[in-house]
DNA sequence: ATGCTAATTGATACTTGATATCAATTGATA
DNA sequence: TATCAATTGATATCAAGTATCAATTAGCAT
């Protein structure tokens, strides 16, 4: 009888290993339920350095289940090791703040609509596709605002 | 008098490091000249296995100079090194096979349009945008459809 | 509950991609 | 041609991630 508030994210999680056949385990609940914990998008590197109970390969292994469960997004960084975030709904595309780093998720079905009629102009069959937002969050906005030169 | 074929794209890719004050090098001639005979993408050490004639440090800073000046595009790959490809368009996006990693061009104004108009919808400023779409290219339905146990 | 066995773990070594260092070289200009 | 800052590239180092494999453990059968 699960009841659900903060504990039932975890579940999830846990429930992704679980439904490709894998074990539970305290490395696999420590590391789920720590990714959990951190509501931005985060790299492997990070969830090693604030796991050091777990081993790093266990980590690296367990983010690779999830992505493969669709659990998590894996989000390409150009200039560094990809992030990860949990993918709260199936399909959907990322924000990244190019002052901060901050990820954020949106769907938007103007654009799945014209990414599907993009298929009569390019050769080949469409498989997906990815997109990523770059912007200026507005926490970074706020901030440059207030540290302005005119005092 | 710029007389134009192959020659005249070779002398793109070093003009775009002389208008950012770079010298003329044999090392860079070298790097360019091999850039604008590869059709495809490539990579950075796909380079330097090409160029066994030119340091790793020089080819790998040479092609972050042409990415900063706008010669080039870094393209992320998600389990792998970025790809590279001369930017022959402003402005574009990419397909990628997701079978053999063939890497094209496109644009098209109505994604351009679209994603404009995102901007109501998300939060903060927004300042650039990426799209890749992941195809399986025509060499790659063809070798399959040859290749199917029907054969 | 106990034992069995395959799955899992994690320390270690390694691979790959890329950058830092810095003495030697070279291009541009006077 | 002399000068000198820019450039090069061998080397060391760093960073991200994977392979190995002996030790441990989860899940199941009894
Ligand atoms: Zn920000
Ligand atoms: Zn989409
Ligand atoms: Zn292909
Ligand atoms: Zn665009």
């Amino acid at each position: 009888m699960a009841t659900a508030t903060t504990e039932s994210i975890s579940v999830n999680l846990i429930n992704a290993l679980d439904d490709r056949g894998l074990r539970r385990t305290s490395a696999r609940a420590a590391v789920t339920s720590r990714i959990e914990q951190i509501s931005d998008a985060f790299t492997a590197e990070q969830l090693c350095r604030e796991l050091p109970g777990v081993g790093r390969a266990t980590v690296y292994r367990t983010i690779r289940h999830l992505v493969d469960a669709g659990a998590l997004c894996k989000l390409p960084i150009l200039d560094g090791a990809p992030k990860y975030s949990i993918a709260r709904v199936e399909h959907h595309h990322h924000t990244i703040c190019s002052r901060c780093g901050a990820v954020g998720e949106f769907r938007h079905s103007t654009v799945e609509r014209v990414m599907r009629s993009l298929g009569k102009e390019i050769d080949g069959d469409i498989v997906g596709h990815r997109m990523e937002i770059f912007i200026t969050c507005n926490s970074c906005l706020a901030a440059s605002r207030s540290g302005e030169s005119g005092g």
